[in-house]
DNA sequence: GCCGTTTTCGGCCCGACTGTTTTCAGTCG
């Protein structure tokens, strides 16, 4: 397993989530809710929180969504010093790892400060050593089976890989859908969540199912093969452990309330949250069973009484919490809230609930929308596949072109290709070209791009390209500004078209190069280079915000496979 | 602590499941 040491964002992100998580264990009321929200928009910004930060500083930060003053203030401390005050006195008064013990699941706020308050608990290490003296089944409200519980979480983490990448859990979460849409009694079965919202990495895998028996659904779906354990099993909602190291929640409901459903479970959070505060201010209260109209003369009794708890634990009980306005289908629970209904991909608890009110969603790009591919590699460098079999490929999948873009001399290791050679693989491009019916190859290159932005292709063997790619393998660690005058300078060059994987980032494994984004866009208007969206699942590069901010510069944007076999 | 086409002050989302309890707190999504 690959080790990356934490970046500034994520330092952030985990000093505001343990802020959060210390106001939760001393009851404060509202206010881990706000460093809550603080701590997931800093992680979902990356590497942007900084860039945010040296346009705009403080009053940059305060623009974003859920930051104030006072947490502005906390990181423009931290980006300037390396540290907040208030965060070292925290860590004095409970010299805890609250993000640490929190990865456990089942373990909150509330646990860790009776772990350390009773048990000296301060780490994970201490919390296994603790479980060994099997100490924990006498603390007040624990007791055997918890005690059990929790050690079973710890094996289980270490064994869990944590996120995945969505391009390799998707066909596995199809797999399943399909295996659930089988069983008898099931209406309709799909997944949602981080999946159907095709975010970049997904924590689990969150499914859907309508059925009149959900228990005959549960019994089957912890059957599956797919399925290593069960971490939670009730009559409608269903948690097990994949094989494949991620989890999966089922929730099975009565098939008219299918489309509450889905708009609860496809979440994400924020925009959940966003959604039913907006439902409330509008006299309704949202829910995985329905949009429904409050009765004032249900609200006060709710608290207390337990019969009313009782009802609202069975919501389809009419008269639970008031009479059902709309379920069927996400979009008329969107409708009556007054919105447009926003494609999952945007409901990120940002611009989006706004956009949806003023009718001014922007219009996504449809599936199937892409015609040809400008980015693949073949057996001249490190590809599986010959450019025959890759141009074939293409054309079944509905492609009318595809660039076969092998890398260049400079990688040696993988066989680069020298003028020499991308002359040679020219021709056979042409008789390719003559032989293949309705589709084009183009002569094109990956040219690398040398550490004083030269690049490693002569100009006379560029210009007899149909398309110039051009991208970084090497030099990662320079300085922004360094970083960014070697790529403005290698897009200088006239014969280049596009810039490939731009921040050259890698899921998981490692962070983005720096650049100044900003110039970087400029130079791509003015040379009039189109930037790459290079969809390997490990690179996602450009990233979301990098493309929304393409797109605001004028920048023309490519979408890729960069496939390296059929 | 944050936020505002009902508010610059007074609000702040909702329900399932578990374990240890006899009515609920804690956690999760």
């Amino acid at each position: 397993m690959y080790h990356v040491a934490m970046t500034k964002a994520q330092q952030l992100s985990k000093i505001f989530y343990e802020f959060s998580a210390w106001h939760e264990m001393n009851s404060v009321a509202f206010k881990p809710r706000a460093y809550q929200i603080v701590s997931e928009s800093v992680a979902a910004l990356g590497d942007e929180v900084e860039a945010v930060w040296r346009k705009g500083g403080v009053k940059g930060l305060k623009e974003l969504p859920g930051v104030g003053q006072a947490t502005a203030d906390a990181i423009d401390e931290f980006l300037r010093t390396g540290h907040i005050k208030e965060y070292e006195q925290l860590k004095k008064k409970f010299p805890v790892d609250i993000w640490g013990l929190s990865q456990i699941e089942g373990i909150g706020p509330k646990h860790i400060m009776e772990l350390y308050q009773h048990l000296k608990v301060k780490t994970v290490d201490d919390l296994k050593r603790v479980l060994k003296s099997e100490k924990i089944k006498d603390l007040p409200r624990w007791g055997l089976k918890s005690q059990e519980k929790l050690s079973k979480q710890l094996l289980m983490m270490e064994a869990s890989s944590g996120r995945q990448l969505l391009g390799y859990v998707l066909p596995s979460a199809n797999k399943i859908v399909d295996e659930l849409s089988k069983i008898n009694g099931v209406t309709r079965c799909t997944y949602a969540g981080s999946l159907r919202r095709k975010q970049e990495t997904v924590g689990d895998i969150d499914l859907i199912a309508t059925s009149k028996h959900p228990e005959k659904i549960m019994d089957a779906f912890v059957k599956l093969p797919q399925v290593e354990s069960i971490l939670v099993k009730g009559k409608t909602k269903t948690s097990v452990r994949l094989k494949i190291g991620i989890d999966a929640d089922l929730r099975v409901v009565p098939d008219e309330v299918y489309g509450a459903t889905l708009q609860y479970f496809t979440g994400d959070k924020k925009h959940n949250v966003m959604l039913r505060e907006l439902a409330l201010s509008k006299g309704y209260t949202l829910n995985e069973y329905g949009l429904f109209k409050v009765r004032k003369s249900s609200v006060a009794s709710d608290a207390t009484s337990p019969l009313t708890r009782r009802l609202k634990n069975s919501p389809l009980a009419k008269g639970g919490r008031g009479d059902l306005v709309a379920c069927k289908t996400e979009e008329e629970i969107y409708k009556k809230l007054g919105l447009d209904t926003p494609p999952p991909e945007l409901r990120v608890g940002g611009d989006e609930i706004d956009a949806a009110r003023k009718h001014k969603l922007p219009k996504l790009l449809p599936y199937g929308s892409v015609k040809g591919d400008l980015q693949t590699q073949t057996t001249w460098s490190d590809g599986a596949n010959s450019i025959e079999e890759m141009a074939k490929a293409a054309k079944a999948h509905g492609l009318s072109y595809m660039a076969a873009t092998d890398h260049t001399k400079s990688l040696a290791f993988i066989h680069g290709l020298d003028e020499k050679r991308l002359a040679q693989q020219g021709k056979e491009i042409d008789g390719l070209n003559k032989k293949l019916k309705g589709f084009t190859l183009l002569k094109s290159t990956e040219c690398d791009i040398h550490k004083d932005g030269s690049l490693d292709l002569s100009d006379t063997a560029l210009a007899k390209l149909d398309w110039v790619g051009i991208s970084i393998h090497s030099n990662f660690k320079l300085s922004r500004a360094e970083q960014t005058k070697r790529l403005i300078k290698a897009m200088s060059n006239k014969y280049v078209d596009c810039v490939f994987h731009p921040t050259c980032r890698l899921i998981g494994k490692r962070e983005p190069i720096e650049l100044d984004m900003d110039e970087i866009f400029a130079a791509a208007k003015k040379y009039n280079v189109a930037m790459e969206v290079n969809c390997f699942p490990e690179r996602s590069d450009l990233r979301d915000i990098h493309v929304r901010a393409a797109i605001k510069a004028g920048v023309k944007l490519v979408i890729n496979t960069d496939a390296h076999a059929t």
